[in-house]
DNA sequence: CTGTTAGCGCATTCAT
DNA sequence: ATGAATGCGCTAACAG
C-alpha cells in the first residue's frame, strides 16, 4: 500500500540508488533521468520515508527552537524569526524538497521539560537545536543542559543560544546570541534617575532566571551609582513573567512603600499588569508614577501613554540564531555576541510631581 | 561511539528485545531484568535512535500544530495548550520515556507553507497532526489540503481542527474544533447597535480566510436585522490580522466616513491599532468613538479603556485539541463541535455622542 | 517472561 | 552517470 522508492524505481526504470540521488539533489544525475524520476514520484504521489531516510544518512532534518513561553510574543517574534531562515520558503508544490522541519517546543519554563526535550531532539538526531530566552540559574540544571548539549554537539548537532547567556564551557555551541540586559536595565534606571526619581519600585522576574537577575542588576548598578542603596530589596518584588504577576506585585509595592514615584517592570507584559494596578489604585500615569518595561513588544507603543521601554531587536536575533542553525552564517568571534538594547523614552515617564 | 542498544543489551545481559520492551514499557518485563537494563541504560547513558525506532515501528512520536502566527497570542496561547496535553510532564530525569514531541510548526499563514509543513509531517509518519485558526478559502488549497490530510490519516496519523471549520468532506479528521466566530460578530454588532451606534466601521482581517469571513458575516447579520443595509461594503476595510494594519485601516475608514461613532476590529491586535489610530486623530474612545475587538487575549482588559471584546476558550480549546490527538477524549458528535463565544462589555464601548 | 529472526526504507559504498 | 549490495538501529512476530 504506503509507496517506497524501490516502487518508484521501477515505474521510472532505474535503480533505487538513483532515485535516491535525485531526491537528495546533491548528486550527478542526467537530466533527462531526473525527469523520469520526478514525473515517477508524482505519478505515485511519494512521500519520502523521513525515519527510514535518517536512519540510513545518520542524520535529520529537524531543527528544534526551545522557548520558555509560547503565548508570550518576546518568544514568539524570535521563533518566527528563526523558523523563516530555516524553514524555507518551499517551492510551492507541497512536494517539499530540501526543507528542514522547523519546529518549536515550549518548555513553560520548566527546567525538567527543557531536558525532555533536549533529550526527545537528541533521539531524533536533530540537525540544530536553538535555544531562547534566559536560563534557569539552578547549578544543577545548568550543568544537566550543559551535558546534554555537549552531547547533542558531539552527535552532529548545531547548539545556538539566542537571548541567553553563553555556557560557562562554551565548547558545545556554535553560537551564544545573548541581549545586553544588564546595560539596557541600567539606561532604564539611569533614565528615571534623570527624571528626578528617588523611590523606584522594580517589578522584576521569576528568581534564578538569567534574564531576571541581568535587568535587576543594570538597574541596581543605576541606583549605586546614584548613591541610592540600602532600599534595594524592599523596594523590589518577584514573580512570574506575566500580567498578573505584574499587577499583584505593584499592589504590592505601593503598600510597602506609597511614596514610589516610578515602577520599573522586568518586562512590558508585567508593565501592563502594572499600569492596570496603579490606575486601580486611582493613581494617573505619568502624573502621579512613571511606568516602564522592557523588551518592546509591538503592543507597547499603542500602550496609554505609550510605554517607556528597552528595546530588543528580537527579529533580528531570531534571524541570526535561524541563520546560525543552519551554517549560513559564520558565527562571531569566540562564538558570542552581545546585541545592544536601545532605550525608549515614550509617554509613561515624566519627573515625579513637584519636581 | 555512539551507543546503541545492542551495547545495552550486552551490558544488561539480555538481548535486544528485551531492552526494546522495557523501554517501551507496553510489555511484561520481570522487575528485577527491567531494574538491570535501566541502570544498563544509565551507565551507558544510552539514548534511543528515533529515526530507527520509527522506521521499525511504522510510527513516530511526533505531533505536529501547525499555527498561522507564532507571534500572535492567539495562537500561542491555544499551541501551549495543546502541547501540555500531548508532551506530557517528564519525569524530571532528561531521560524522557514514552512523550511524545509536540511541535509547534508557524506557517506565517502562507497556503504554501502550510502544505509544506503537512508533507514534512507526513513524511515524519506524525503520530498526529493539529490545525489551528482559520483557512484560507481558496479552493485550489482547500482541496491541496483536503486530499494530503486524507493521506495523513490514511498513514494512521490523528488529524484535529481547532478554532478551524470542518472540512467539506470531515472523513479524514478525527474532530474539528470550530469557535462560534459569526454567532460572537452578530453578538457583539448588536451590542453596539443596542447603545444606538448606527454608523460602525468594520476593520476585517485579510480577505479569503475563514475567520474573517465568519466574523464579518456576523457583523453583517447584525446590520441587516437593524435595517442597515447598502453601506456595509464603505464601512469595511480589510487588512492582515496585526496593529499596523489596524492603524491604517482606521485612519481610511474614517477619512471615508467622518462620522462613524464605532470601528469593530476584526480580533483585538486590530484593535489596539484602530485605538492608536482613533486617538491620534484627537478622538476618545469611547466618548467620540467606541471600539471593539474579538478574542479577549489577556492584554484586553489592561487597555485603556478596558477593551470590548468577544472573549474565546483559546486555552480550553487548544487542551481539548491535544487530548483529541492522543486519543485521550471521545470526539464530539460528528466529529464536530463548536465552541462558543462570549461578548465581554468594557469600557470602550459607549452609547455615540448625544444619544 | 525472554531470546531468535527477520525485515522496516533508505543512503551509500563500491563497481561498472 | 548508473546499478548492485550492504547495513543503519530498532521493533515485532514467533518460538520457547
Amino acid at each position: 500500500m504506503t509507496v517506497t522508492l524501490a516502487d518508484v524505481a521501477a515505474r521510472a526504470r532505474v535503480s533505487p540508488a538513483t532515485v535516491s540521488r535525485v531526491l537528495n539533489g546533491n548528486y550527478p544525475v542526467a537530466a533527462s533521468t531526473r525527469e523520469r524520476v520526478l514525473r515517477a514520484v508524482d505519478d505515485l504521489d511519494y512521500v519520502l520515508n523521513g525515519p527510514a531516510s535518517s536512519l540510513a544518512a545518520a542524520t535529520s532534518d529537524l531543527v528544534g527552537i526551545l522557548v520558555n513561553d509560547i503565548a508570550d510574543p518576546f518568544f514568539g517574534i524570535m521563533a518566527g524569526a528563526a523558523q523563516t531562515e530555516i524553514g524555507g520558503p518551499g517551492d510551492g508544490s507541497g512536494r517539499a524538497g530540501g526543507e528542514k522541519l522547523a519546529v518549536v517546543c515550549n518548555t513553560g519554563g520548566s527546567p525538567e521539560r527543557e531536558l525532555t526535550y533536549l533529550t526527545l531532539l537528541q533521539r531524533q538526531r536533530a540537525a540544530a537545536v536553538v535555544l531562547t530566552g534566559g536560563a534557569v540559574e539552578d547549578p544543577a540544571h545548568q550543568a544537566a543542559v550543559s551535558a546534554k548539549l555537549t552531547k547533542l554537539a558531539d552527535a552532529g548537532t548545531r547548539v545556538v543560544l539566542c537571548g541567553r547567556p553563553p555556557l560557562p564551557d562554551g565548547e558545545a555551541v556554535v553560537a551564544a546570541l545573548a541581549f545586553d540586559n544588564r546595560g539596557g536595565g541600567r539606561r532604564l534606571t539611569e533614565h528615571l534617575l534623570s527624571l528626578g526619581h528617588r523611590r523606584i519600585g522594580y517589578v522584576a522576574g521569576p528568581l534564578e532566571r538569567t534574564t531576571t537577575r541581568h535587568r535587576l542588576e543594570g538597574h541596581r548598578d543605576a541606583l549605586r551609582a546614584a548613591g541610592l542603596v540600602g532600599d534595594e530589596e524592599r523596594l523590589t518584588v518577584h514573580g512570574p513573567y506575566d500580567r498578573r504577576s505584574g499587577y499583584d506585585a505593584t499592589l504590592e509595592l505601593l503598600r510597602r512603600e506609597p511614596e514610589v514615584t516610578a515602577v520599573v517592570a522586568a518586562n512590558d507584559t508585567v508593565a501592563l499588569g502594572a499600569s492596570a494596578a496603579i490606575r486601580d489604585r486611582g493613581l494617573r500615569i505619568p502624573e502621579d508614577i512613571s511606568v516602564a518595561g522592557f523588551d518592546d513588544l509591538p503592543f507597547s507603543v499603542d500602550a496609554v501613554p505609550a510605554l517607556t521601554t528597552v528595546r530588543l531587536p528580537l527579529f533580528e536575533a531570531g534571524a541570526r540564531a535561524g541563520r546560525l542553525a543552519m551554517g549560513k552564517e559564520t558565527p562571531p568571534p569566540g562564538g558570542i555576541a552581545t546585541i545592544a538594547a536601545e532605550l525608549m523614552v515614550r509617554g509613561s515617564t515624566a519627573p515625579p510631581r513637584g519636581q
